[in-house]
RNA sequence: GCCCCUGUAGUUAAAUGGUAUAACACAUCCAUGGUAAGGAUGAGUUUCCAGUUCAAUUCUGGGUGGGGGCACCA
């Protein structure tokens, strides 16, 4: 007697071994249909999976997760045999399932082109026609080792060896053709689908490390009908239309050259934005008791030598020789910098903390291939401060911190925040007494922010801990940008102290924080997240004022005159063209309001005002409107 | 940095082993127009360095920039 417990609570008997798909049957033949994969007892397993004991079990379909992740898992799995097929000798590795697809990484010595795509997809929805039946085997790890290295499939086996011991060694057939995979599958290649298209390839390193050779790896998607495929093909189109490389051309906000490679030309509007930022920071900032302070572009190396950045970062920085042959580094990080300043003079613990902000510009060698519009580039500017406590206010300034981050994303039109919590790295400095400390500190901190939180093991910086804060824009995409680092570390190497209450001198700990983190990256996000229709207060051309024809010309530049003192930026357009040239003209540049002036607009004193995206008219009396919309100036919070 | 793709006016694109085309933008002129492109005329271009060739923007190699990934990362 067999008991099998369904997810509602249902309980239903056998009297032997049962299958995932005879349970569907079971329940009703549709299910028996949609059934792709099963749970058991919380394990996935295939449908034809014989379950010998009592059971939960669950029955997945498309509509679910895990049944349209095998779905994909299937696809990967089509797609190295069709590979295998069309290009013999190709060896496989392997083929996950991602977010909204798979990839495959194939060893192979020619790269796949374009063409090579179409071929292979169309070798794949011959494979589903095939209808080829699956079928598990468990093999004994040596003979499966023996099996692919026989047949050339050197990663496979190197993959099966590194199987850790008493894990059984699974096969899946798709016909003839075999991979090592832990499964579960669909039943036969038929049952995938046609719903799937490969997107790109590109190299991959094997196992992901650099210091491997690089096999080549085709990204696909999958889905589980017609409408999902295509309603994914138009929001990756949609994606690229609010590319900020883009949409920075069309609105005249920056633009990149040769000469400088990873660093920005700001034309005037995009720097009007820039400083639209700062200048709103900056008053958050004050608000929140931080002095602004700056500091040297360029520093002897000694400095660098001394905070651990010659050795630990060294690679990422630039240097440069003077003529009488002494050695500077361009500052890639500000903190060596603002410790000089806490230095200067005699600081007591009546001092602390001590919040010394810096917007400062750093620069860093990245590598050429991670260089990526205004989100990575070689010269950023950081919102940057540190914030000089002793252990017993780390967790007090980190909630504070916390909280101004969070009110500055609200601002600007982001609440969706979560956080990431990275411990210490390999490379790193101080003892690791020290990194229990600060680990501890911090980790209290966002425990008592009471904010989601995930742990990133060892990926911080090398001189602490740290949170990292990463928000999630209009199409869900996420992106980190704010930081909150605890330094017990460069203070003390690079000789900051203070005089406590018993009169003895102390190493003070360092906070590290940034809000947006980068500037220029912080730019990028906000022009993706709102398609270039920015906020109006931050928006640098906020409106243009258009004469009907040339008899209003005085009229409107008066307008543009009284707009301009009353802090809303403005243009006038004089040009020889019509109204509806200057009107597309303008709202393709992103001009959130275009204000009207003809006949009518005269004899009232009043503006006609055509906003981005609509075609209604409003009609106001200049004065009111000037008074409105100057009061719409500034950020929500201030 | 690594793999693949790629570089033609300000922009987006077309074409070619005999130095190149269009649209938009720009300039001048005409038109003075009420809510997403009015008309005419004009000026402007083959990423750099080698090689092959009588001849290279086109073919080959390299540099460099850009793109998609990988690795790295704010």
């Amino acid at each position: 007697m067999l008991n099998i417990t369904l997810p509602d609570g249902k309980k239903l008997s056998f009297s032997d071994s049962i299958t995932g798909f005879e349970i569907a049957e079971k329940i009703s033949k549709s299910l028996s249909k949609q059934a792709l994969i099963v749970s058991v007892d919380g394990q996935l397993r295939d449908l034809d999976f014989k379950i010998k004991k009592d059971s939960a079990v669950k029955i997945f379909t498309s509509k679910d997760k895990e049944g349209l992740e095998t779905i994909r898992h299937d696809t990967a799995h089509i797609l190295a045999m069709a590979v295998q097929e069309l290009f013999p000798g190709t060896q496989v590795t392997i083929g996950p399932v991602i977010e909204d697809g798979f990839y495959y990484d194939f060893a192979r010595k020619d790269p796949f082109t374009k063409e090579d795509l179409e071929k292979i997809e169309n070798k794949m929805k011959e494979i589903v026609d095939r209808n080829e039946k699956t079928y598990r085997e468990v093999w004994k790890r040596n003979d499966a080792i023996e099996h692919f290295k026989k047949n050339g499939e050197i990663y496979k086996a190197e993959i099966i060896n590194s199987i850790p011991e008493g894990e059984e060694v699974s096969i899946y057939f798709h016909g003839k053709w075999h991979d090592l995979c832990r499964g579960p599958h669909l039943s036969s290649t038929g049952k995938v689908g046609k719903f799937f298209k490969l997107t790109k390839v590109s190299g991959a390193y094997w196992r992901g490390d650099s210091n491997n050779e690089m096999l080549q790896r085709v990204y696909g998607t999958s889905w589980s009908t017609q409408k999902e495929l295509d309603d994914y093909l138009l929001r990756i189109e949609e994606a690229e239309k609010r590319d900020h490389r883009k949409l920075g051309k069309e609105m005249d906000l920056f633009h990149f050259r040769e000469e400088s490679p990873g660093s920005v030309f700001w034309h005037e509007k995009g720097w009007n934005l820039f400083q639209k930022l700062v200048s709103y920071m900056r008053m958050k900032q004050d608000q929140a008791g931080y002095k602004e302070i700056n500091t040297p572009e360029i520093l002897d190396r000694t400095l660098w030598e001394k905070s651990g950045h010659w050795e630990k970062f060294g690679a990422n920085m630039y240097t440069s020789t003077t003529p009488d042959e002494k050695v500077f580094a361009i500052k890639p990080m500000n903190c060596p910098g603002c410790v000089q300043v806490f230095n200067q003079g005699l600081k007591s613990y009546r001092d602390l903390p001590l919040k010394m902000s810096e917007f400062g510009k750093v620069h860093r060698y990245e590598p050429s291939g991670a260089l990526h519009g205004l989100l990575r580039v070689r010269a950023f500017t950081q919102d940057d401060a540190h914030i000089f406590c002793t252990e017993d206010q780390i967790t007090e300034e980190c909630l504070s911190v916390t909280n101004l981050i969070l009110e500055i994303y609200k601002d600007l039109g982001f609440e969706n925040v979560i956080l990431k919590y990275s411990d210490r790295p390999d490379l790193r400095v101080g003892d690791d007494s020290v990194w229990d400390k600060a680990e501890a500190a911090l980790l209290e901190a966002i425990k008592e922010s009471k904010l989601e939180y995930s742990i990133n093991k060892g990926e911080g910086a090398f001189y602490g801990p740290k949170i990292e804060f990463v928000l999630m824009d209009a199409i869900g995409r996420d992106w980190q940008c704010g930081t909150l680092q605890v330094d017990l570390n460069l203070p003390g190497r690079l000789g900051a102290s203070y005089v406590d209450k018993d009169g003895n001198k102390k190493i003070p700990v360092m906070l590290h924080r940034a809000l947006f983190g980068s500037l220029e990256r912080f730019i990028g996000i906000l022009i993706e997240n709102y398609s270039g229709k920015l906020p109006f207060w931050i928006t640098p051309l906020q409106s243009v004022v258009i004469p009907v024809s040339n008899d209003f010309d005085e009229y409107a530049k008066n307008v543009y005159e009284q707009l301009k003192k009353s802090g809303i930026s403005a243009e006038v357009d004089l040009k020889n063209h019509n109204l509806n040239y200057k009107i597309r003209d303008h709202s393709l540049s992103k001009v959130p309001m275009l204000l009207i002036c003809g006949k009518k607009e005269v004899d009232t004193n009043s503006v006609t005002i055509r906003r981005l995206d609509s075609t209604k008219h409003e009609n106001m009396d200049l004065k009111e409107f000037i008074k409105q919309y100057s009061a719409f100036n500034k950020a929500p919070s201030i």
